[in-house]
DNA sequence: GATCATAGTCGTCTTCCTGACGATAAACAC
DNA sequence: GTGTTTATCGTCAGGAAGACGACTATGATC
């Protein structure tokens, strides 16, 4: 028995990315500026079809190569090279998200270190770092002044999916050293943790847990004083991913 | 700048379910037998193509009350039904996993009761109950004695995945409720965690957990005694969702 | 009916973790 | 030197969980 086309509807098949970084003490995300209609000019996740011959990681890890440089490690695999963390986020697929026609979207979740600057295919104007809040508050404006028109599709959702992910994830594993450089105090780290919750953390009790949790912290030797005050020891991650017990988000 | 065909892939998109419950002590896994090449004869989740019309959720729920009868209740939607659990996995489209085409696999993951006997499409003898490490362990034997073939296309990985889910998901959330009928015992809930978890709880410690934690578990006024011993109080679920502080999987 | 097995429920004790917060250390700015 | 900033160590009280004793209420068995 043979496979018949028209018993099923074709589908096009895209990848989407949250791309989340820490810049100047708060949560952003990586969006571009859309060329074409549907939703010309508006900002929207970057994203961009599976071809025939790559899996959806593949398809993923490629996106963000093109839009960032980054290069993306497989949470799957051991290796802890220098680039960001990407997994699967969730799959979007109503059936008119894309008034062209039906698309089924596989949204993934990239987490990165402050980096330079974006580029989109070169072009730096259509591409940005912005705080989730500006993206996701359709009532803001951007830093520009310019209103903050909602982004394109069903992209806040999206990206509401994406930071409710990021901000579970870091509670029970040691995925904010994704937003760090491979060397980072303490400090940094926290800062990464109050800028991802919105919150204010204790500096001592913060210390005491991540150095006690054994596997999270690997001291490198070495200090630094790049943010003013007494020299902090440095830190790369360790071999841990599960933090047991987990970082307590402070409620409210 | 109108939409070319050409210029991206067609896919086949379908939804899988990883149905499971608790029966007998064991966690347990719907597995339907495939009367079609490729894998024919062989067992695999549920599942079936994306129609033109419906969203994903949509589909799933469509597949899931075909094969068991369930209807199933958007954890999105506040309406707290007689349907199962039911949400979205995670998706899968390795470029070779279906040998006839490139189909991406939006999987799903049910959680219910202990139910009568499935059906697929009326057809009990093509469906059934199997207890999820014998679907995972492609060295074990079914309860009929005959050599337990791996699961077809990646749908062990698939259901490995859902099973993991489902046993880190109890720890945080009031879903273990959602393996249990209406109404319930303690030791029938915790029964469910020994279950899915594969260890033995405290039962003294259990009680004083469930019980303590708001908005878990609502008295209903009932007793029963079916599982012998001292009549229990009758719970239903209660409202809450997440459980704070989380039910503690014990180590190893 | 007495006894036993089974299951449910309440308490106690110890240990560990966390939050609150005082105190000290080591840099830089003036 | 003084003040400011950040890092780091210590102390203490409160809460949660594991271990486990004790008691209760049913059905089964003798």
């Amino acid at each position: 028995m043979s496979y018949d086309p028209s018993a099923f509807p074709p589908f096009a098949v895209t990848v989407d990315l949250v791309v989340l970084t820490v810049r100047r003490h708060a949560l952003c995300a990586l969006a571009v500026r859309r060329g074409e209609a549907p939703f010309q000019g508006r900002w929207a996740l970057p994203g961009g079809f599976v071809r025939d011959d790559e899996d959806l990681a593949q398809a993923a890890a490629r996106e963000l190569a093109e839009e960032t440089g980054l290069c993306a490690h497989d949470p799957e695999a051991e290796a802890q090279d220098n680039g960001a963390h990407l997994e699967q986020l969730a799959t979007y697929g109503d059936p008119d998200r894309d008034p062209r026609m039906r698309v089924v979207s596989v949204a993934h979740l990239a987490l990165a270190p402050d980096l330079p600057a974006p580029r989109a295919g070169g072009d730096a104007s259509n591409a940005r770092w912005a705080p989730v809040e500006e993206l996701l508050d359709r009532a803001g404006y951007g830093r520009d002044g310019e209103p903050a028109a909602p982004l394109a599709f069903d992209h806040a959702r999206i990206l509401a999916d994406g930071v409710e992910r990021a901000r579970s994830k870091i509670e029970y594993s040691s995925l904010a050293t994704a937003f760090c450089p491979p060397e980072f105090t303490v400090g940094e780290l926290r800062r990464v943790y109050e800028a991802v919750w919105g919150v204010a953390l204790d500096p001592r009790n913060f210390h005491r847990k991540v150095t006690g949790t054994p596997g999270f912290l690997v001291p490198t030797g070495g200090t630094t004083t790049r943010q003013g005050g007494r020299p902090a020891q440095l830190f790369r991650a360790g071999g841990a991913t599960l933090l047991n017990p987990p970082m307590l988000r402070p409620e409210v």
